[in-house]
RNA sequence: GUGGCUAUAGCUCAACAGGUUAGAGCGCCGGUUUGUGGUACCGGAGGUUGUGGGUUCGAGCCCCAUUAGCCACCCCA
């Protein structure tokens, strides 16, 4: 093994990997906490799977001509010699467990939800790392159009709640095998005479993976796209009829959604329905993206079992959410700032930090400070509702000073009393703050 | 995997055309005020200029390599 001296002294994160500091996990955590309220709303439970799998898990399911197995998973032989990778999309091993645990004779459909990182070993750039969080729901023994439109309309409310501003869904359908058979031709037919145009990625993908010339952003490649007629016009009357429901369930709940006749997804699992969420113009990727996958589980060895699911993007909804609050902080700032001069006064401070604590009164201290000037400055700084002071005078009397930060306004009470007067004091909406 | 741009303090940036000891603002710590915050003033800490090599009397600046970051493609959340 070799090993990559940093000459400097300095350690740093691996490429594409990124420390999330307090201030944007605080905006993490608000989506993820706005996920998990749609999710149990939905009736969709957490499920948590390894982060390593078998590699084959991820052959045989995202596709072994899919970019993402061929050159984008951390993949590599464990100490027994086995070829395992890090997981880099959350639906394989989902649907694994749900073969694995027999959950066929759990009431269908069965409803599953995670949160957690995925790995690609991919070039960084706008809104893609090596390592990201994505938060998805899994639809397991259900081909009823209305489940696509659940798993859709649950996505939708998660962005929604959060206040995102432009969202568009976009819907397709890519039929099942018979239908996706067609569509493969109707490509290969449409740009096989117009070859010359396109770009070399396209000529490339012509043999082996002809849907995903419809993403090109070639401005050549995308004029002969055009001229692909619609997908859904090479859906078998099954398929179609599929889509169309799928589509009224979406117009009943309201979701202003719209048919992109060539969307396309990138892993080789997808059948019928398929979808993206995207967030204000001019965004990149989408926020999110999903679709049903009606052949996996069989694939994976259960028996036939029709799925849907989705995945979004924890990132890129941050980012999203941050563009649209501004300067606005997600972190939640303590209530009270405790404020000790001297020895005695510290043990005070000390045993009333642990009142309050137990209280379910977030309190920040400084110990290491001395003066109480410092200290009140940073009760300021951290904007904290309340100052409490314990000073010598205040501990020889078993007291305490309670000092509003906005009004100036300071009163002594018993030290004995201090909790209920805390309590009785702080502001009821303390929380995050602008 | 392909292509382009970039790299100076924790952050945002200076440093004329290669020329003494690499500066500023913000932030951090402290002081003016040894028991009272936001403003003001004063002071302090913090850099082997990403790393390694080369050219030169002399390199933050020029050249090569390398690493990382940003952007786009491929792909995707």
């Amino acid at each position: 093994m070799s090993t990559s001296p940093q000459p400097s002294g300095q350690y740093q994160t691996l490429r594409g990997m990124r420390d999330i500091l307090p201030e944007d996990a605080a905006a993490y955590r608000a989506v993820e906490d706005a996920f998990w309220a749609v999710a149990r709303n939905h009736g969709f439970d957490e499920i948590r799977t390894p982060v390593l799998e078998a590699t084959d898990l991820f052959v045989r399911s995202v596709g072994e001509a899919s970019d993402i197995v061929h050159k984008e998973m951390y993949t590599f032989k464990d100490r027994s010699d086995s070829s395992v990778s890090l997981r880099p999309e959350g639906t394989a091993g989902v649907a694994r467990a749900y073969v694995e645990h027999g959950m066929k004779s759990l009431p269908q459909p069965v409803k599953l939800a995670y949160c957690c990182n995925m790995y690609r070993y991919e070039r960084p750039q706008a809104g893609r790392f090596r390592e990201h969080e994505q938060f998805g729901l899994e639809a397991f023994g259900s081909d009823d159009p209305a489940t696509d439109a659940q798993v859709i309309l649950a996505c939708w409310q998660v962005l929604a709640s959060l206040g995102l501003p432009g969202l568009t869904v976009q819907v397709n359908s890519l039929g099942g095998a018979e239908s996706q058979k067609k569509i493969r031709r109707l490509i290969v037919d449409t740009v096989t005479p117009q070859q010359e145009r396109v770009s070399d990625d396209a000529k490339r993908q012509l043999k082996d993976n002809p849907l995903r010339i419809l993403d090109s952003k070639d401005q050549a490649t995308r004029e002969v796209v055009e001229q692909i007629p619609p997908l859904v016009d090479q859906l078998t009357p099954d398929d179609r009829d599929h889509l169309t429901a799928a589509l009224e369930y979406l117009e009943q709940a309201d979701i202003p959604y719209e048919l992109n006749p060539h969307l396309a997804r990138g892993f080789d699992y997808y059948t019928r329905t398929v979808f993206e969420i995207w967030g204000s113009e001019g965004a990149a990727a989408a926020l999110a993206g999903g679709g049903r996958y009606d052949g996996l589980i069989r694939e994976l060895g259960g028996t036939d079992t029709p799925a849907v699911g989705a995945g979004c993007g924890v990132y890129r909804i941050v980012e999203a959410l941050k563009a649209k609050a501004g300067k606005k902080s997600f972190r939640s700032r303590p209530q009270v700032y405790l404020i000790q001069l001297g020895d005695v006064a510290k043990r005070h401070a000390f045993s009333l930090l642990g009142e309050l604590t137990q209280a379910g009164v977030s309190v920040t201290a400084a110990f290491g400070k001395e003066g109480i000037r410092g200290q009140l400055r940073q009760a300021d700084k951290l904007g904290v509702s309340l100052a409490l002071i314990i000073g010598q005078k205040e501990a020889m009397e078993n007291s305490i000073i309670i000092r509003d930060m906005s009004s100036g306004m300071q009163e002594t009470v018993s030290l004995k009393k201090a909790v209920e007067e805390v309590q009785g004091r702080l502001p009821k909406d303390a929380g995050t703050v602008a």
